[in-house]
DNA sequence: TTGTAGGCGTTATCAC
DNA sequence: GTGATAACGCCTACAA
């Protein structure tokens, strides 16, 4: 590995002429700046972020953390993070649970933007300071130097609901993701509000446990066919368990919508192809907005205030109108 | 930030031990050992990374380097990748193109799995030593210090555009993606040679260039309803614009399989819900098989020959059989 | 305009 | 068992 020491060596300069020279510094005469940036090229000198950071502290560099594979939208979030990232001269650097601690906690990273049911609370709580902020997706933390963006999961979760309802539908099921999460609690008790305002009882064994993944939703529909509970619509807590219980309803041969209605929350890929009726959220503009607030709050601009994005409902044919009159279509 | 030194400070003994101490050496005494440990503890102390590798030289972390957010195949990859890391004690840190380089050329990781189009050869060659492996997906490159992971495009493609032949169809249209991709140039050679093997007389302005984005297999597909040359069958590089030129299709009226049959190749998730007749690429398994290549080749495994992983054919509906006595089904 | 020296957080070597 | 001290690659006063 070449440093900067060989470059200052083959020069016949010191190392400081070197570091003024390579980071644009005008202190240094036309001719040696010259000779120094064509050896650099000549003897593919790169500079070493580890020593970079460890004396500058300063990185412009954020930090995205995920875990999940399953769910594809957390591809929409990086690309919305990348470009303002990019935009912005930021450089993006990406890990998954079991390592961010590590890049959190040495100055590599400016900040971390954090969207992972792994992650814990102690962790963020630790890791976040006044030269560290962090931003956190989907959850709300009571920290100083952690601001939370999350999505506004109750109101169009009451207004998609109320839509079902209008549409002659009774007996429903609801098919929860993990219960430690916000999202779940907000959307549950949308629906728990929904049932209640418009006088339709729901027991709670009609509520079932997943985890947000599809495996799961494929797994409570068919227990659903098995213990002959089928209700006329299914409420998921997101697309993927929605989509799970649809392909298990296949595999039974129930027709969806006709013999059981089904929504979800999030509008992943899938969820157009196939024609679920859901909650969309905008990820782009969601890890766009991200890596704003994180870069913003770098920059010392410090808006802590969490933020609430708004979602929009999606009606597509895994819901239709049970009223008689419109039976046919 | 609390280093190495403040805990030093606290316990009333040298950086050394506490360097020793932590990383569990035996030359500290049980006493002086547990006082640091807890002191850590306390004081929330955690190494800071920067400053580890700086002086190991070591890392014990894998690099992924993609930049493109369209194809959602890139987190099965990713998930391969992270499964083989997190088993065999590795840390992976993922990065888009712009920041690679930095990440490659700073002992912060101890190798690189590349799969992205904007990375050039150059960098990989700049980067790639004896103390630095890289393995590439999709590419083959002549560098010792290089080794390639490629998918046999020629074989599952001729399998299954014989088998589109055998089916009935006849007039053909080919969508291209990136030419400067050898996965391009190998699947429309394919095409070529079922099409001369079974005198099928094919004209190079069927031939539609596109980007393998969806859009690109959108505008394609409109050009073709537009100019009034819908072909029986239009064979796609890869799925996303298959999926484009269904869209497309759909818009215009025009019904598949029965107006215009459609393959792709990927088998991306949306393939199956669209009933696309798709080559599939096992890609957790090509993510695993990267990461387990190139820890070996960390370890001083070496085995640096070019592998190549088959692919399998999926049926589906968006081909039919245009024979007579099937054309009822 | 250029060079010297100290330090960022860590580990390794070698005395004690 | 423990502690100085010198690195790792780079940056930045400050001195020349």
């Amino acid at each position: 590995m070449v440093g900067i020491k060989d470059v200052a060596k083959a020069a016949g300069v010191s190392v400081s002429t070197v570091s003024n020279a390579l980071n644009g510094r005008k202190n240094v005469g036309e001719e040696t700046r010259n000779k120094i940036l064509q050896l650099c090229e000549e003897m593919q000198y790169f500079p070493n972020a580890a020593g970079k950071n460890l004396k500058s502290g300063t990185s412009n560099t954020i930090l995205f953390n995920f875990s999940d594979f399953d769910r594809s939208f957390y591809l929409k979030i990086i690309e919305g993070i990348n470009d303002y990232a990019n935009a912005n001269n930021f450089d993006l650097m990406i890990c998954t649970n079991k390592s961010c601690e590590k890049y959190m906690r040495s100055n590599l990273t400016s900040g971390c933007i954090t969207l992972d049911v792994k992650m814990g609370n102690e962790v963020m709580n630790r890791a976040a300071n006044e030269n560290y902020p962090i931003v956190v997706l989907d959850r709300v933390l009571d920290n100083p130097h952690i601001k939370s963006i999350v999505v506004n999961n109750y109101d169009p979760m009451v207004e998609m609901l109320q839509g079902v309802v209008d549409r002659g539908y009774r007996r429903f099921s609801f098919l929860g993701g993990l219960e430690s999460t916000d999202d779940n609690s907000e959307r549950y008790q949308a629906f728990l509000d929904v049932m209640e305002k418009n006088s339709i009882p729901f027991q709670r064994r009609n509520y079932y446990s997943g985890d947000y993944r599809e495996k799961s939703g494929y797994t409570a529909a068919k227990i659903m066919t098995l213990s002959g509970e089928v209700p006329e619509v299914i409420v998921c807590a997101n697309d993927n368990m929605a989509i799970g219980a649809i392909r298990a309803f296949h595999e039974s041969g129930l027709r969806v919508p006709q013999d059981v209605a089904v929504t979800g929350f999030d509008d992943c890929d899938l969820a157009e192809a196939m024609g679920l009726t859901t909650v969309c959220i905008p990820n782009y503009e969601r890890g766009y907005m991200a890596a704003q607030s994180l870069v913003d709050i770098i920059r010392g601009n410090s808006d802590m205030e969490t933020l609430k994005i708004s979602a929009s409902i999606k009606w597509r044919k895994s819901v239709w109108d049970k009223r008689p009159r419109n039976m046919v279509k």
